[in-house]
Parts: C-alpha cells; structure tokens; sequence
DNA sequence: AACTAGTGAGTGACTACTCAATCAGAATTT
DNA sequence: AAATTCTGATTGAGTAGTCACTCACTAGTT
C-alpha cells in the first residue's frame, strides 16, 4: 500500500488540484478539497507546497512547460517552413483537445493577476525567444505577412485556441478531414504573405 | 447629499464589483470590499442584489449585452458585405481598448462555470442567431470561405481578442494606420473566400 | 538517532449574509 | 396644512460557517 505510493503523492496533490481549478476556480478551491480528492491527509499538502499560492504557482509553471514541449515535438523531422509551422499548429491543438483541463487552466490562469509572475520565468523567456524568433525569419524570407512578430504571435495563438474550443463544443470534428483542411486554410491564409 | 445619490448606487455596486472583480478574481472579492470601493453600506448590497452569485450574474449580462449592442453600432450605413465585416471587427476590438475591464470580465467568465447559465438567456440567444444567420449569407454568396460556421465565428471572436490584448500591450499600435491595416488583413484573409 | 513522509484535530481570521433599527419622502387622512 | 401612516432605502453590528495553515504526533528509512 505506502510502498509504491509515497512518491507521487505530489503528483497526486497537483493532478487533484488541476481538475478542481478548472472546474470550480481557484479561489473557490478550497485546500481541504484538494486533499480529500487526492486521497491524502490535509497537512501533506502544505509539506509538499508552502502555501497555496505555490501550488497554483507550481502547476501553471509546470503545465506552461509542458505545452511549450510538446508544441515543439517532430520540428526537426519536417523541412519545409511551412510544414514545420502546420506542425506546431497541430501539436498545439492536439494537446488541447487531449488534456483539455491543462488548456483550461492555462487559459484559467492568463486572466488572472499570476500571469504576471510567470513571464519572469527563464523558461518561459527562453521558449518566448525562441518562437520570436522563428516567426522573424519566416517573415524575412517571404514566407509569412510582413507583420509585427507580435501579431503573428497572437493570431497564432488565439486562433488556436479557437479551434480547441470548437472541437470541445464538436469532438467528431477531430476526424473529419474536410474540416481539419479548411481550419489549417483558414489559419495559414491568415499568416502567409 | 441625499438627494442624487440615491438612484446610482446599484450602478456604483457594479462599478466597484467590476474593477475589483477584474483586479483580484470574483471569489478573491469580498463583498465587503465591492461596498467599500462604492462607498456604501455592506448591507446595501443584499438589498439589490440577492446573493453575491446574481450580483456576478447580472454584472455579466448586462456587460455582454452591451457589447452585442456597440458590436452591431452603425451597420445600416454600411453597404458592402466587407465593409460590414469590417465595421463590426472595428467596433469589436474598439470597445475591447476603451472598456479593459469589462471586456476582461467577459473573458474572465468565459472560462468559468458562469458562462453555462448565460447561454440560456434571451437576449443572448438572439444575438447569437443573428451573427449566426449572417455569417451563413455570407457563406452562401461567396464572400466568405466555405466552411463551417462555427469556424468563422470562433476565428472571428479570438482573432479580434488576440488584437485587444495586443493593443492593450502596446497603446500605440491603435493610431498606426499600417498596423490596423495589417490586422484587418490577416483578419480578412482568414476568412475571405 | 536523525530525518523525511504523513496524519488530522485544532485555530484565528475572514466571509456571505441577516436583521433590528433609522431615515426620507410620498400618500393619505384629519 | 398639519398630522399620520406607509414604503423603500440605508445602516452596521452580529452570526454561523468556512478557510488556509499549524502543530504535536506517529511511522518508516537510513
């Protein structure tokens, strides 16, 4: 019994907590909640976290760097930029749509006073360049709308997000080509110049 | 004294339940704070609004309302089916850079428990079917891209909220004709046929 | 023996909401 | 026009309940 499961026990804490934010907010989260869900005594959980504001903390910080890998995953494999940018489009909402609590609560956390904190995070700086980046030489070569970067960033994004939502609203759309080809359109007709 | 005041503190109540709801998060918000920032009783509160949770509620409708109302601001002046498009994306995103912090609030409930209960309302379903109604002409004409409607909608709503964060970002960006322009295009080739 | 993981009852602070009481003015009665 | 009643706005101290967090303690590992 306490064998095996000693260790994850914090991964308990913070996978209890994530549905529990999501589906009722933070605020309206109370500790105790979290606990009982993750089948753990109340105290554990200000051993693994000091206050509660860390493990809201801890789990947008580690859901944040959880997207921003998979985001990535298979770009070395594909050659063509607009392939790579297709790729990233997918991965991203392929990650929506199978962890929709971790989109939620990231989405949960963009409009809240902890947004600020996190962008001060290297990792997250680092991956913030690294995409600024890419989204440069897409437009010095020709390849997307001489635009501010800023703007492909945020039409990247939100499009995105868009297209999450609908296929919660409609999971059958997931498998219907016809419809995945005229969402891709519609997103690189926004950005190629 | 007395005399003017007596009509406006329901208003006041909202105001400051506006604000601090926006800077902290509604759960984060006693009410006892919402009737200090308006300057009135804690009392007061229950007497016009029952609970806290209607006192949410109504600031919600009646803030969505409004922007459904400044949305559609105008459209009989304009002829052509771009231009109507292209007025309601402007009154969008320009209610959005004048009102932050009521169009924050309507995010902020957007992903919440709260959004459910507003579906159902009246008023919101008809403005919801007439957007729905003409996005379809627009289909059936050619002027927009043959896909669903749904796909239109949601690229329109987070396009246009990509472009308010930004601009909330960047004030600047709002005089800079060739920034609005390179926003209406991507916009634009986002869904035109 | 020293350390870490784990428990759960307990605590002080805070919260949504109540309520008995005032107050201002309008309506009604004298 | 004075006196009276009625009505709704307004107050703020009070209450029952909830919350984040603590702490004295047990149990297992090294």
């Amino acid at each position: 019994m306490t064998t095996q499961s000693n260790i994850d026990k914090r991964a308990k804490i913070l996978d209890a907590a994530l549905h529990l934010f999501v589906e009722k907010g933070f605020h309206a989260t109370p500790t105790s909640a979290i606990s009982k869900a993750a089948g753990v005594s109340a105290g554990i959980l200000f051993h693994y976290f000091r206050t509660k504001e860390e493990l809201i903390y801890t789990l947008f910080l580690e859901t944040k760097l959880e997207l921003y890998r998979v985001m990535m995953t298979g770009l070395d494999k594909v050659k063509s930029p607009e392939g790579k940018f297709r790729l990233i489009w997918s991965n991203v909402w392929n990650y929506g749509v199978d962890q929709p609590h971790k989109f939620k609560f990231v989405q949960q956390i963009h409009n809240s006073p902890f947004e600020d904190k996190i962008k001060e995070d290297h990792a997250i700086l680092a991956m913030t360049a690294q995409m600024t980046q890419s989204i440069q030489t897409a437009i010095d070569t020709g390849i997307l709308k001489d635009a501010p970067i800023e703007l492909h960033m945020n039409n990247f994004y939100f499009l995105i997000l868009g297209l999450v939502e609908l296929i919660w609203q409609k999971p059958e759309l997931r498998n219907d080509n016809t419809f995945v080809e005229q969402a891709w359109e519609s997103f690189w007709d926004c950005h190629k110049a």
